[in-house]
DNA sequence: TGGGTCATGTAACCTGTTACATGATTAG
DNA sequence: CTAATCATGTAACAGGTTACATGACCCA
């Protein structure tokens, strides 16, 4: 997946290692992260698979730098890459895992975790978004018709995050209702933890 | 964090090997997956970790079986992990990395993926919902308290889902203005690719 | 003189996927 | 008779993370 994704990268325009990941890093990172590590180890191998070329480019005052262009082989691959599978697939969630378990800590505890959750937004605001996509703007007004889908992608995580602020809204009211249920029932206060205990 | 979600399996009464690959396939399949070959690898770990202990049970008319036990010092861990890092994270979402780059395909292509995704529901419904959780269910009835927290990751899926419908008809809407546009603006009908070469 | 940017990578490790391998019992 | 269920794993590979290592230039 991360080699279509440096692939797509590098259809737009050839790039450096280092170059690819600062678009990672200030354009894709609410979908997609990659380390330096990652993209040069996976650099070498697309180079082995003929999908990239590769210049050595001397520089004065700054260190050298290896350039990397699509090749028509990589280009096909591309395309094969895009209409492939394109279905939802599973996605793995760690908070949601949590939250299957947190019934081994205190009601409050939960509560809090998800008051906390519900105020740490990601993704950046409007004005944010602009400057650290500078680069993305500026490819928009040579190329307007490829923005749209990167607009789509940044749609996408403003509609997740309101859905996820609204999930633990949701969350907190339901915690809220068993809370005041455990402390109606048996005026013991005790946390879930303590009646699993006594329960065996 | 597949280890904690087996030690969090294992919390709610011992199991084997198979019984937790049942879980996930049933109940934790939105948000988290597991092959047997990685459970019995991280059962081996845990082991080692001391987080649990097995017994061998012979049986008769079935193979025999390695049963699993939480240790104390396994819950501890699932309690300290259960409080630790509750913030989003990044999530990595194939499908958004693929509409970055659809710009590469014609836009009656890009659209058809859309109309595909939109109707591709990957959460099953009330109904099967029910019978798929038959296990689930039932610990309900023991422990309605714990209950709700699996509530509360189902609800996860369908508000997903239903963003996920939402954001495919916005996408759908724009990539038609888009076309309108490119149709309305040089009566070409020139898939985006072939527009990249001539730009060259 | 200290931190940021540009620029390259390696090594070890951890996690996840795919494919394979076995074999008895039970229900249709 | 055949498919599903119960039950165990190994091996190889692919993909991702963490830590380390180097070094010049520029700006405050």
């Amino acid at each position: 997946m991360l080699k279509h994704g440096i692939l797509g990268l590098i259809s737009s325009g050839d790039k450096t290692g280092y170059e690819i990941m600062t678009v990672f890093r200030d354009s894709l990172n609410h979908f997609w992260t990659a380390q330096t590590s990652q993209i040069y180890r996976e650099l070498q191998t697309m180079e082995k698979l003929g999908w990239i070329s590769q210049t050595h480019v001397a520089q004065t005052g700054k260190p050298d730098k290896n350039v990397f262009s699509i090749t028509p082989a990589g280009h096909e691959e591309l395309l094969t890459w895009l209409r492939q599978d394109n279905l939802p697939a599973g996605y793995r969630n760690p908070f949601l895992l949590k939250t299957f378990f947190m019934g081994e800590l205190p009601v409050q505890e939960s509560i809090a975790f998800f008051q906390a959750f519900q105020n740490a937004a990601v993704f950046p605001d409007e004005g944010k978004q602009v400057s650290a996509n500078a680069e993305m703007y500026k490819q928009a007004i040579h190329h307007p018709e490829k923005a749209v889908y990167w607009k789509l992608t940044i749609e996408f995580g403003r509609m997740y995050e309101k859905m996820q602020q609204e999930w633990c809204k949701y969350c907190i009211g339901e915690l809220e209702k068993l809370q005041h249920m455990l402390d109606g029932g048996n005026h013991q206060h005790m946390p879930a933890a303590a009646k699993e205990e006594e329960a065996q």
